[in-house]
DNA sequence: GTCTATAGCCAGATAGAC
DNA sequence: GTCTATCTGGCTATAGAC
């Protein structure tokens, strides 16, 4: 992430809806992450803002100029959690206990948010590319080195750190993804799948060190 | 699914890409997996199929009518694989292995499908409400029960068939859901993503098991 | 059944007054 | 900075010849 980004994270943070600004991105943020860069209209981000259509254009130039703030915001939000959790000192069972009750825990905040990403990655794979060259990407080294370390040490069965880390990331993501599948499969009612994540926030914890302890 | 979508899908599994009628749902599929309902265009369609824009509207007569040929085909695909192994005759340890193992073969060759299918019911809930009174539709009262009576006897540790199955699914489709992101996380070549991929048929089985089994 | 041509609409973007 | 009015292009859909 750049230092201009940055700077302008912050400002969009001390001044969230309090200036026009900030409306529109918070507007922006509201239809792009629930309808997609091409289902999203500026007329229908403009109206939620509360103001006109020709001060999209004012302060953002263009559609893909807005989108691409929002974009750049959400995953400025995501990745760094992941950063901060992988590359801590703590032991591989305490790394998994902590991050998916706080990925978990963040998400249920957030929850358009994982589905937004990856519907626009995968619609505009450019983006990827522009995602690897920013410096504050999140490294799995660490975490690999640890899992081949405690596999060898007879303390974990055999696995991959990559296929470790799938796992995690599938089972706290995935739920949200899903979650229109999940409630017509399970016949959930919102309150009943809003208690299940819930409940997944200590649960899934346990349900991937039972599979992986020697 | 009713009768006459099945005689539609025989039909057009008999002529696929043979007759035009053919060639435009296979166009369709297409674009509309890969773009999504919004972002594909009847142009692109008709290019693919090499044929003209009228023809699709001479064929489906809109471009809404058309898209839902392409999903509930697709969901017609999905969803089936689910009943027949869920509510099979085999112990709760079987049908996992079964399952993930034949449900991420199926996805490995049709990547796109489980994306597109999220997408677009997260886009428009009213197609969730159409899936409910379809009477293919999967039931996991059989796979739930089941589960309970192995944690009663004390074969499976405490874990309600909810969760379960929602660990299931993610460990199953989230890996190609969030293919871009997973292949820029651990700097996976597409070879090594499909490699990847295969070995987790079989390992998944292995790693559900160990976590629930007393 | 298949094509060309075009109607009709809608969305993104801009001009220009205030 | 903010607004109204308008331009421009692209898209779905249809009319009509063959």
């Amino acid at each position: 992430m750049s230092t201009k980004w940055l700077n302008y994270l912050v400002k969009m943070a001390k001044t969230k809806d309090t200036n026009t600004e900030g409306k529109i991105l918070s507007a922006a943020e509201n239809i792009f992450q629930s309808k997609g860069m091409d289902g999203a209209r500026m007329q229908e981000i403009a109206d939620k803002a509360g103001i006109n259509k020709a001060m999209l254009h004012y302060y953002y130039r263009s559609k893909q100029l807005l989108f691409e703030a929002v974009f750049n915001k959400a995953f400025s939000l995501l990745a760094p959690q992941l950063n901060t959790i992988l590359n801590d000192d703590s032991s591989v069972e305490d790394k998994i206990k902590k991050f998916t009750f706080n990925y978990i825990s963040f998400i249920s905040k957030h929850p358009y948010l994982p589905n937004f990403i990856l519907q626009e990655l995968n619609r505009n794979p450019d983006f990827v590319k522009k995602l690897q060259s920013n410096e504050r990407f999140p490294s799995l080294d660490k975490f690999k080195m640890q899992v081949t370390s405690e596999v060898e040490k007879g303390n974990l069965k055999l696995i991959s750190g990559e296929q470790l880390f799938i796992n995690i990331i599938s089972l706290c993501v995935f739920p949200f993804i899903g979650s229109p599948l999940i409630k017509v499969f399970l016949k959930l009612s919102d309150k009943d799948y809003k208690q299940l994540m819930k409940d997944r926030k200590t649960e899934i914890a346990d349900f991937i060190i039972n599979s992986i302890k020697a």
